[in-house]
DNA sequence: AACCGATGACTTTTT
DNA sequence: GTCATCGGTT
C-alpha cells in the first residue's frame, strides 16, 4: 500500500493505514454487503479514485459504506469531508451512516452542500475577504431583484437587458471564476456581449457585486467564488483546511461547475485523498454552470486517479436498463460502461401517442387508475415525470377528475413565499442591517406611508454617499434627505423600531425574537384581520415558519447546543430549498415533478410526459450538440427512474404559451431500440405530411374538447369508470382509437356511421346519432348522449365506437 | 400612496 | 395561463 507525501497530520494517516491491513479481513461486515465492484471502490483509500456509477447501482450504498469503513478504521469524523448536491442527499446519507456506525460520529462528518460547508467556513473567515460573520444569503430571487435594481438605476431598457439574463450570465462568469474585473478584461466575452447587443453587462456585474458587497451579502454564486478567493489568497487558510479534511468525497460529481471542481482540487491537492462519485451519463445541470468535463476530465486533474465503475443496475428490469441504454449510446461525450440488469426481463417501454395535452392527462390518468387496480399497486408506486413545470397542471386535472390523491413538487418553496419572505426580511435586517434587499423589502411593509418616492430619495443618497441604506436613515440629516417632516417621522418610526429589535436581539432567542416581531411590526395584526382565503393561508404560512423557528431552538436547546438566535436560524435557513422542507408525509400519493427533479429517486411505474420536439428535447437547448446531448441525458435520467415500468406519451397538439401549437414526437423516441419498446401497431411515428394536416385540424378540435371539457366536467368523470376505451390492455386502448380516427382520412367508424347508431364517446358515453350532415366537406353527426346531452361530433376527429343499433 | 384593472410578455431545468 | 408593469382612479 503506497501512502502519498503527507503534511502535518500523517501521524495520523500511518495508524490509520496500519489500520486497515490488520483488521480487515473479519472485522467489516460493512464490506460482505456489497458486490465486487462496490466494494473495490470502497477498499481503496489512499489515493484518487474516481467511481462511475451508472443509475441504480448502488452509488449511495458505496458512498455510506465508504464514509463508515473509513470511520471504522479510525479516522475520526471531523476529518472526513463528504460534499453532496442536495441538503436532503445530505441528510439522507448522514442517517444511514448513523445506522452503520451510530449517531454521534454521524454528527460530527462535515457533510453537506458545496454551498452550505463552504458558506460555514467563509462565516468563519470573513473576515479574511473583507465580510463580516453575519452575512446574508441572497437568493435568486434577491439577486434578481438587485439586478433589476442596477439595470433601473443605469437607465437601460429592461427590455434589452432583462434581468434573469443578465443575472444568468453573472452568475456563469461566477461559476467560472470571472471575476467583475476579468470580465471586462476579456474580450472574447465583450464582443459576445456586444452581438447580443448587450455591451453594459460587464458594468452591471461591477456594480452587482459591489452593491452586494456595501450590503454585506452574498448570492449562492459568491460562495463558491469566495471560497476560491479565500483559500488563493490567504495560503495558511487553505493548510488548515487541507490537513483538516484528510479525505474528502464528492457526490455526483458530473454536476459540480468549475468553481466547485477547483475547491476540491485545491483541498486535495496535497494528500490527494479525494473519491468523487458520479455518472456522466446524469448530467443535466450544464445550464446552472455544470461541467461535465469535471468528471470526463478527472484523470488529468489526478493522473493518478483509479477508476471503478458500478454497472449492475439494481434497480430496473432488464427492458429498462436496455432502453436507456440504447438511448444514451447515442451521445458522443461519455465513459465507456456497460450497465446490466440481472433483474426479470419485464414489459416493454410503452410509448402512448395522444391528440392533445389534454388528452395525454386523461390516458396517463386512466392507466394509473388501471394499473393500480389491476397490480394492486399503491398510489405512491406511481410517478408522473415532466421537462417543465408548466405541464403540471393538467395532469392536476385529470388525476382530480379521477379521485386520484397526487403530490405535485416543485412550484414556490416555502421559503419562496412572499409573506414568509417578508418575515424573513425582518429577521434579515436585525442581522445585517446593511442588507438593502431586506431594507427595500419591509421599509413599508406592513404600510407605514413609505412610499417609492421616498425610498428612491434614500437610494440615491446612499449611493451619493456610499453608504447603505440603514445608515442614511439612522442619521438623515447628515445626508440632506429631502423629505418633508411627516416622512421623517415615519422613516424614524420604522428606525427606532428595527433598533428596538436589534437591541432585544442580544438576549432573546431567534423564537422570542420572532414572535416579538411578528407582534410590534403589525405582521401579526394585519394577518389577523385578514379574513380572505389567501389571507388565512398567509396566516397559516407564517405560523407555520413559527412552529420552525421553535423547533429550531428547542432541538437545538436540548443538545445544548448556545447558538439559538436569530442569527443562526438564518443561517441555517437561507440555504434551504423547498425539497428540504416537506413534511415527510409518506402519503398515499401519485408523484407529479419535473425529471430534473426527480434525479436520484426511483418509482415502481414512471410515466415520462410530453415527448415532443421542443419541448423535450427543449426548443432552446437544440441549437448547440452539448445542449441536445444534455437533454438526451435527462430523458435517460427520466426512464432509468422505474422501476417495473415505464410509460411514455407524447401528444400531437399542446397548448403553451396561451396557444394550442402542433408537435411532433421527440426525436429521442426513435433512439430507443424498438426491441425494447411496445406501441399501438397503427400508431407508427408521424411522418411530416399527415402532420400538417393533423395539426391544423387538432387544433380546432382542441379547442371544442377544451370548451366541452369545461360545461361536462362532471359528466366525464362519472362516465370514465365504466368507459369500454380503457378496457384491458388487449382490448382497443384510447389511443388506437385515436390514432385510427386522426392519423388516417376517415376511419371505418366514421365512414360507416350512420343515423340510428349506438355509439360509445370517449367523454360522453353512450349516445345515439339522431342525424348527420354535412359541414364544409366533411360530415358532423348529431348524437344524443345518455348523460351528456346532444352534441355535434365532427365524424373526422370524434373518438367514439359503434356499438350497436337502436 | 394605495388600489384597481388592463395590457403585454413570457415560460427549461434550481443549489 | 402567469407574472409584472403601467396608467388611471380614489
Amino acid at each position: 500500500m503506497i501512502i502519498k507525501p503527507l503534511s502535518v497530520e500523517s501521524g495520523f494517516f500511518c495508524t490509520f493505514v496500519y489500520m486497515h491491513k490488520t483488521e480487515i479481513n473479519n472485522e467489516f461486515s460493512l464490506l460482505d454487503q456489497l458486490n465486487r465492484a462496490q466494494r473495490a471502490a470502497v477498499e481503496f483509500c489512499d489515493g484518487p479514485s474516481l467511481v462511475i456509477a451508472g443509475a441504480g447501482s448502488g452509488k449511495t450504498r458505496v458512498l455510506t459504506h465508504k464514509i463508515a469503513y473509513l470511520l471504522e478504521l479510525g479516522l475520526p469524523p471531523y476529518y472526513i469531508l463528504a460534499l453532496t448536491f442536495t441538503n436532503k442527499a445530505a441528510r439522507e446519507m448522514k442517517s444511514r451512516i448513523a445506522e452503520l456506525v451510530g449517531e454521534k460520529k454521524a454528527r460530527s462528518l462535515w457533510m453537506g452542500t458545496f454551498h452550505s460547508i463552504f458558506a460555514r467556513i467563509l462565516r468563519k473567515e470573513a473576515d479574511s475577504i473583507g465580510f463580516q460573520s453575519n452575512f446574508t444569503i441572497f437568493d435568486s430571487s434577491d439577486s434578481h431583484n438587485l439586478v433589476k435594481l442596477i439595470i433601473k438605476d443605469m437607465n437601460l431598457d429592461d427590455k434589452q437587458y432583462r434581468p434573469g439574463h443578465v443575472h444568468g450570465q453573472i452568475s456563469r462568469a461566477k461559476n467560472s471564476l470571472i471575476t467583475p474585473t476579468m470580465y471586462a478584461a476579456n474580450t472574447e466575452i465583450i464582443q459576445y456581449d456586444n452581438r447580443a447587443r448587450q455591451p453594459q453587462i460587464f458594468e452591471i456585474y461591477k456594480r452587482y457585486q459591489n452593491r452586494l458587497r456595501a450590503a454585506n451579502s452574498m448570492d449562492f454564486d459568491d460562495l463558491l467564488m469566495y471560497t476560491n478567493i479565500l483559500f488563493r489568497d490567504h495560503k495558511e487558510i487553505l493548510d488548515k483546511y487541507r490537513n483538516q479534511f484528510q479525505y474528502i468525497l464528492v457526490d455526483e460529481y458530473q454536476d459540480t461547475n468549475f468553481a466547485q471542481h477547483l475547491i476540491v482540487k485545491q483541498l486535495a491537492d496535497e494528500h490527494h485523498r479525494v473519491c468523487v462519485v458520479g455518472d456522466d451519463a446524469q448530467s443535466i445541470y450544464s445550464f446552472r454552470g455544470a461541467n461535465i468535463d469535471n468528471i470526463l476530465n478527472f484523470k488529468s486533474t489526478f493522473p493518478e486517479t483509479k477508476v471503478f465503475k458500478l454497472e449492475q443496475n439494481y434497480r430496473s428490469t432488464q427492458n429498462i436498463v436496455n432502453a436507456a441504454n440504447s438511448l444514451i449510446k447515442k451521445n458522443t461525450e461519455q465513459i465507456a460502461k456497460d450497465v446490466f440488469s440481472e433483474n426479470e426481463v419485464g414489459e416493454k417501454m410503452e410509448v402512448i401517442s395522444t391528440f392533445s395535452d389534454f388528452e395525454e392527462g386523461l390516458v396517463v390518468a386512466n392507466k394509473i387508475a388501471r394499473m393500480r387496480l389491476e397490480n394492486h399497486s399503491a398510489y405512491s408506486d406511481f410517478a408522473i415525470l415532466y421537462r417543465t413545470n408548466a405541464q403540471s397542471r393538467i395532469f392536476e386535472d385529470s388525476l382530480r377528475k379521477k379521485n386520484i390523491p397526487y403530490r405535485i413538487y416543485g412550484g414556490k418553496s416555502f421559503y419562496q413565499r412572499k409573506e414568509i419572505k417578508d418575515v424573513i426580511a425582518y429577521f434579515r435586517l436585525i442581522v445585517n442591517p446593511s442588507d438593502e434587499e431586506a431594507f427595500r423589502r419591509i421599509i413599508n411593509y406592513p404600510a407605514r406611508g413609505i412610499g417609492d418616492v421616498t425610498v428612491g430619495k434614500v437610494s440615491s443618497a446612499a449611493t451619493l454617499h456610499q453608504k447603505s441604506l440603514w445608515e442614511i436613515i439612522s442619521t438623515p440629516i447628515d445626508y440632506n434627505l429631502n423629505v418633508n417632516s411627516g416622512t421623517q417621522k415615519r422613516l424614524k418610526a420604522f428606525y427606532d423600531l428595527i433598533c428596538e429589535f436589534i437591541d432585544k436581539n442580544e438576549s432573546l432567542n431567534a423564537f422570542e425574537l420572532a414572535q416579538e416581531v411578528l407582534k410590534k411590526s403589525g405582521i401579526a395584526h394585519e394577518a389577523y384581520q385578514d379574513l380572505t382565503p389567501e389571507g388565512m393561508s398567509r396566516s397559516q404560512n407564517i405560523q407555520e415558519l413559527l412552529n420552525a423557528i421553535n423547533e429550531f431552538v428547542s432541538t437545538r436547546q436540548e443538545q445544548g447546543e448556545e447558538e439559538i438566535g436569530l442569527v443562526d436560524f438564518l443561517s441555517e435557513v437561507s440555504l434551504l430549498t423547498d425539497q428540504d422542507t416537506d413534511k415527510e408525509e409518506e402519503a398515499e400519493k401519485v408523484t407529479l415533478m419535473t425529471v430534473h427533479s426527480a434525479k436520484g429517486l426511483e418509482f415502481n411505474n414512471v410515466f415520462v410526459v410530453g415527448m415532443e420536439e421542443d419541448l423535450f428535447p427543449s426548443s432552446m437547448t437544440k441549437s448547440e450538440i452539448r445542449g441536445l446531448e444534455e437533454e438526451r441525458r435527462l430523458f435517460y435520467v427520466a426512464i432509468t427512474r422505474a422501476r417495473k415500468t415505464c410509460t411514455i406519451t407524447y401528444a400531437r397538439s399542446r397548448f403553451k404559451n396561451g396557444q394550442t401549437t402542433s408537435a411532433v414526437e421527440s426525436r429521442f423516441l426513435r433512439e430507443i431500440d424498438p426491441a425494447y419498446i411496445y406501441m399501438e401497431s397503427n400508431s407508427s411515428f408521424s411522418t411530416a405530411t399527415t402532420d400538417k394536416a393533423v395539426d391544423f385540424w387538432g387544433t380546432m378540435r382542441e379547442q371544442r374538447l377544451q370548451r366541452e371539457s369545461r360545461t361536462d366536467k362532471n359528466i366525464y368523470s362519472e362516465r370514465s369508470d365504466r368507459s369500454s376505451f380503457k378496457a384491458g390492455p388487449s382490448t382497443g386502448r384510447l389511443v388506437s382509437v385515436h390514432n385510427s380516427s386522426s392519423s388516417m382520412p376517415l376511419s371505418k367508424e366514421a365512414k360507416e356511421l350512420e343515423e340510428g347508431d349506438i355509439i360509445e364517446h370517449e367523454r360522453f358515453g353512450q349516445g345515439e346519432v339522431t342525424s348527420i350532415e354535412m359541414s364544409g366537406n366533411d360530415r358532423r353527426a348529431i348524437v344524443e348522449f345518455e348523460s351528456a346531452g346532444r352534441k355535434q361530433l365532427l365524424l373526422k376527429f370524434a373518438k367514439f365506437k359503434i356499438i350497436g343499433k337502436k
